[in-house]
DNA sequence: TCATCAATTGATGAAATCATAAAATAAGCA
DNA sequence: TGCTTATTTTATGATTTCATCAATTGATGA
C-alpha cells in the first residue's frame, strides 16, 4: 500500500513541547498513578469519596495491617490525609482533585472496555 | 487528648455507594493507571499530545524495542491508537481526554510536590 | 533478496504485594 | 503510676509481578 508521499514519512511532531516538564515531574507523576495502580486502593479512595473514615472502618480486622499499608502508599501521594481522634485514625481525601482523576479513569475504562 | 464525643467515634460514612462500581470496573481502571505508572510512557504520551509520530521519531536505533514495548503497553490500555503507512508504524493518543488525565496528575503532582 | 522499521521473545534483576507477628500510640482504670 | 485493652503502624520474608536489554523474528518496500 502506497502513502501520500512514496515511503516518506517524517516529523508529524511541532518540535517537542516536552522538556516544558521536567524529568522530576514526569517521575512524580509515574509515582502518584503507581499509587493507584492498585484495584483495592481505588476502592478504598472511592469509599473516602464519600466522608471521612478510620482504619476500622475501611477494613475487617484481619485485613488491618493490608489496609493500612494502602492508606499509606496513598498518603504518601498526598491523595489522602490523616488525623488522630482519641485512638483512632481518620482519614480522608486531599481534595475533590484527587476524586476526579479517578472518575476520569473509571470513565475512560467503561468506555473503551465497554463495561 | 479528648473528643467531643469522648472516645465513641464512628461511620463518618454515608453508606457506600462504591458497590456502583464492580470489581471489573476497578480491576480495569488499576491497570489504565499502571500503564501510566512509567515516566518514560508519560513522556511518550506528552510528546504524542502534540501530533502522531512514528517509532523512530520517538526513539533512537538502540532504544527502538523499549519504545515498541512501552507503546504496546499504552495501546493495550487504548490510550494511544497506531496505524501502519509503509514501512512506519505511526502512534497518536486514542483521545483527548486521556492527556487531560496526566494533565491533571501532572497539577496535582507540582500542586502537591511544589515544583 | 536486501535493507529498513517494528514487534516479539527470553533472560535477568528490581520492585510491589500480602500475611504474619511485633511494636507503637492512646485511653481507661485500679 | 503501672497494667490492660483497643487501634493502628511497622518490620519481615515469601511470592509474584515488572522493566529492561539483547537477540531474534516479522513485515514492508526497493
Amino acid at each position: 500500500m502506497m502513502n501520500e508521499k512514496g515511503d516518506e514519512y517524517h516529523l508529524h511532531l511541532n518540535q517537542r513541547n516536552v522538556e516544558r516538564e521536567s524529568d522530576e515531574t514526569f517521575e512524580k507523576a509515574a509515582q502518584l498513578f503507581k499509587a493507584l495502580a492498585d484495584p483495592e486502593r481505588l476502592k478504598l479512595i472511592t469509599i473516602l469519596s464519600e466522608g471521612e473514615a478510620c482504619v476500622s472502618e475501611l477494613a475487617t480486622k484481619d485485613q488491618m495491617s493490608t489496609v493500612s499499608q494502602r492508606l499509606k502508599t496513598l498518603k504518601i501521594e498526598n491523595l489522602i490525609t490523616n488525623k488522630r481522634q482519641g485512638k483512632h485514625m481518620i482519614y480522608k481525601l486531599a481534595d475533590e482533585h484527587v476524586y476526579e482523576l479517578i472518575v476520569n479513569a473509571l470513565e475512560h475504562v467503561k468506555e473503551k472496555h465497554g463495561i
